[in-house]
DNA sequence: AAAATAGATTAACATTTGCTCACCTTGTAT
DNA sequence: ATACAAGGTGAGCAAATGTTAATCTATTTT
């Protein structure tokens, strides 16, 4: 199971990530500023940082050259949308991927899956990536449905809601949760959209579209 | 056992809360608005505020931020339905959660623990999420209800009294309290309209039909 | 660059569900 | 026996969901 180092000075951001961390099978932890983060490597061993780029006391490009003197740690960097920053400069420095504020925590997390597999880290435990119920099948590397073999175009919120309801199966999801989980924190939209794309959805799956259930009141749950 | 401080100007309000969190074992203390909460909060030691975002003096976003200036407590906020809020700008100042009025006590309280369990770096006791009383299971993940291992459908409402009960078994529970905790405090109807719940509910348990028992001049309890 | 396309979102309308309440019946305590 | 509380029933209505279509947005094609 893969550490993460959360990095960020807001207290909402970082409880954020850690819960959709979490909720991912990773063990994190957090530091408030570059300083922290510094120190905190020093003593412990991450398989990751996730740090946003302006901090007080020390920025996160300071905070990753400190840190690379002595570890070799994958780097995802978060920048405020519109904040000026060198790419360039971040990929001198090693860092492994960006994130533009505000993002989704799925795509965050996805990049975490990546940034984690390309390094390999050693023997990491090989991540579930087939999501099977029946004939329903859902491939994760290769982002496809199928159904009895039968291969399924979905668009891409399709694919997602369908892979978070089978990831979350057996378990009432209120549709608050979805929109933070898949659409992410900064999504300010009406919360029936996830209706309609649950309609589309079972439209595809034929004779397993009963899978998803309504929960009335509170929102959708995958029965396996 | 964790101290919360309420804000809210509606003494009704804060009463509620009060009385619910009290019988969840918390300890609580209260003040009607921002300037208030501030001040509380520099003589006293809280493990979470629940509070009120329009409030005269200060409201709800600037007391978080003043507050936050000295100590980082969990912050759950109360909006109106229909107020317009920043969620993002709520994310900025870390709040923990939001809570649309009206809302069910027993579904704040239900927030308030996740809080403080996440807040508790972990090390709580798992939550209980499957009730069993004989033959007769609530899981609490699910929303399922089963009688001697079949699943029984249930509406909404018998779910929540259901689960209510069960939660509370051998306790003689009035219609006061359960349209409280289970309705929520905004609802100002006709308390036999519970009766009526029960009686259907009692239709779906079978056997256990009798674990519901009538409290004469009361209301009802689960009997194990 | 304009047009075409696909997908996401929203709005509008249809349908279903089940909550509530009024009324009547049954049960129980004194 | 009487009075009051609870049980049972069913209709009206409000809320939640399903469905369809329109709109908006981003991307691709010409």
């Amino acid at each position: 199971m893969a550490k993460i180092l959360i990095v960020d000075d807001e207290a909402g951001i970082r409880e954020a990530i850690r819960e959709y961390a979490h909720f991912n099978k990773y063990e994190t932890d957090e530091a408030e500023d570059g300083m922290q983060a510094v120190a905190k490597c020093l003593n412990n061993d991450y398989d990751l940082i996730i740090m946003d780029i302006m901090m007080p006391k020390l920025d996160g490009y300071s905070a990753c050259k400190e840190i690379r003197k002595n570890k070799d740690i994958p780097v995802i960097m978060l920048s405020a949308r519109g904040e000026e920053y060198d790419k360039l400069f971040g990929f001198e420095l090693g860092i492994d991927d960006y994130v533009v504020k505000p993002f989704s925590l799925k795509e965050l997390m996805a990049r975490v899956a990546a940034v984690l597999a390309r390094k390999s880290h050693g023997a990491e435990a090989a991540k579930q990536t087939v999501l099977k119920s029946g004939g329903l099948e859902v491939n994760m590397d290769s982002r496809t449905v199928t159904v009895d073999g039968i291969k399924v175009d979905c668009t891409l919120k399709e694919y997602e809601i369908l892979a978070y309801l089978m990831q979350n199966k057996n378990i009432a999801l209120s549709r608050d949760r979805m929109l933070q989980d898949i659409w992410g924190y900064d999504f300010f939209g009406d919360d029936r959209t996830i209706d309609t794309h649950i309609k589309n959805l079972r439209g595809r799956l034929g004779e397993y579209r009963d899978k998803i259930t309504t929960v009335r009141g509170i929102g959708y749950k995958f029965e396996d």
